[in-house]
DNA sequence: TATGAATGAGGGTTCATTCAT
DNA sequence: CATGAATGAACCCTCATTCAT
């Protein structure tokens, strides 16, 4: 990579990073494409040089940082030794509630503007940009040799849906209680939804 | 209720039923306050007699559609002639999922914008308010002779997180699945979830 | 004064109470005629039954503070046996500005908007409302048998400008130097204009 | 000074002018910021580069107006020639006079607005602006050889509170007198004042 | 006389976007 | 590539005033 391609690259991580420490703290709506490139230091017209608009520089962050969690979840699933298919999923469910237990604002920022079709699209159409990890996890955990799941999409679908919404609740305020008091229910019903896929 | 009073009650529906179209069709952050008026054919000045900004507007109207929906469901639930608390749940659940396929413009609204703390303020503290009906069918559903649900307030919570969020992705972009293809599953976990909390 | 009469009278004193009040807590710019009659308890409308605007109650304050404020000090002057006039004048003024010095905020509402018009008013159209109460002081001071002063109106006008400017900033802000500080000074000045005016 | 420079400097000088012009035709609370644009031929958005509020432009306004004043005051002075300093200041007071009987609309807007907060800061911390000059001449009259004054902060206070306030009514309304009646009585004062605080 | 709902012009301010440099 | 001054439409909100009751 030439010094200027270097150059450019610092320049577009930077805007990202500013961005998403200004949607985290202040929220999107009240950050401004003026607030972004301030706390960057570089010129208005940079931005539009990068990124078409504050949108686009949000659906970047939601899957790098999506997919930042998912790795670092999966990297400490390695190291555990578990064998059960079912474990392990509960392991990776904990292990990103954790994470957002640590980053609140982070949990308030992907809560909200992730979705589904951010996983559907990572799914089927793998990028090559280191990125987007969740493909990886995805698929080798379904192509085990010994357990077979029935529509293995919607089952994850099921999951992450319950988990975000529930978590963002319970995480964020207490409600209806909180996060540890709310863990117990929500992993059996985990795998309820997982035994129910069950070829 | 005289007819100045009258008159004020009028203005006032027409502000929120003007808010409400322009919320689901071009959402709230493009809803302008003028938008409002000028559909309502008010003066700007009148909006503020009745409503202290957007965001208080839009509260009201979350309570109030998300109860007609609850009362809509609550009143086919009485003419079906259903004993099991599961199957009324199931009906309920049923019963709303198809007043949004109906309305998709209301699910986008009202699944963006419910929050758990909506429901918990009802329960905790129930209206006289007409609008507020959501309490009636909890307290009823949970108060049964024969059935008690272990933490029923944090199994509501499950059900109502799993299916919100399920279903908006389901009915708007039928992804993962659409909504048919879901509701086998769906309807598996909400009992799983129930006879999880069974005492 | 018949009943509807008396009605009508504690009306105007209230709005003019109320009035008083929130210029000098918040100013006059930023008191809205709703403030006024929300703080009176009447409505909107009956504020424009008694006065016409906000300028126009302002006006009608000011000579009546002012003039409460002469009142007293000469009340008090009464009371002390002073003979000589220099001496006199000097107990007023320092009368005058320890009643400022108990309510500052009086002090900035009848300083930045006391003009020599509204003594003239008061001296050369004696009023027989008893709220302008200068007039009677000045005469007194200046229809003395021993003692003629040339120009006494200038005179006055002279110590009036003297004492409401230099007082504003000593008070208010102890700029250049607290009042305690400034009155040796101030007093002196005064005495010096005075004989200046000896026929 | 690169193009781009000058024209913002000239951008600004337009701003400032029009707003003078405004704020002493109309008043500062009848000008809006809309007035002030549309005379200056910029868009609305450009006043927000280069000030914070209508009060930001006013106080840079009252600094250079005053300034201007004292500058001229004392070019006069130095190619009069006088020796006594209690002439000199006589000569000032008379020429800045002067300039206010010519433009009475500069005295409405500097006698409103002019604080010795201003005069104050002027002195202790001079600016390297050339838009400040006012320091330049109090230094020059207090450092006399032969001349010593006691506390010639409250000296100076008091001179410029009795002028300002005096000429105000009398230059605007001829109240109580005409300017040209009061000025010997006022120089008078003056000098009294200064005999005063001679060590 | 008294009310207070309704008005709507006008205020200050923000900000995405452009474009000459 | 990068800049940042300039734009001006659009925003929210206030408030003096009116008038039917």
């Amino acid at each position: 990579m030439s010094k200027l391609e270097l150059n450019k690259k610092q320049k577009r991580d930077s805007l990202l990073e500013s961005a998403f420490a200004l949607f985290t703290s202040k929220g999107i709506h009240k950050t401004s494409i003026s607030d972004i490139v301030e706390k960057s230091g570089v010129a208005k017209g940079t931005f539009y040089l990068y990124f078409k608009d504050k949108y686009d520089i949000r659906n970047l962050l939601i899957a790098r940082k999506a997919s930042q969690l998912f790795k670092k979840a999966d990297e400490e699933l390695v190291k555990a030794d578990i064998s059960n298919i079912f474990d392990e999923v509960i392991f990776l469910v904990d292990n990103i509630i954790n994470q957002f237990c640590e980053d609140k604002s982070l949990l308030a920022f992907i809560s909200k503007n992730l979705s589904w079709g951010i996983f559907k699209t990572s799914i089927i159409n793998p990028s090559d940009d280191s990125d987007i990890y969740f493909y990886n996890i995805y698929t080798r955990l379904i192509n085990r040799e010994n357990v077979n799941f029935v529509d293995p999409e919607i089952m994850l679908f099921m999951i992450i849906e319950l988990v975000s919404s529930t978590c963002y609740s319970a995480i964020l305020y207490s409600e209806p209680v909180d996060i540890e008091q709310l863990k117990p229910y929500l992993f059996d019903n985990i795998k309820s939804i997982m035994k129910r896929h069950l070829a």
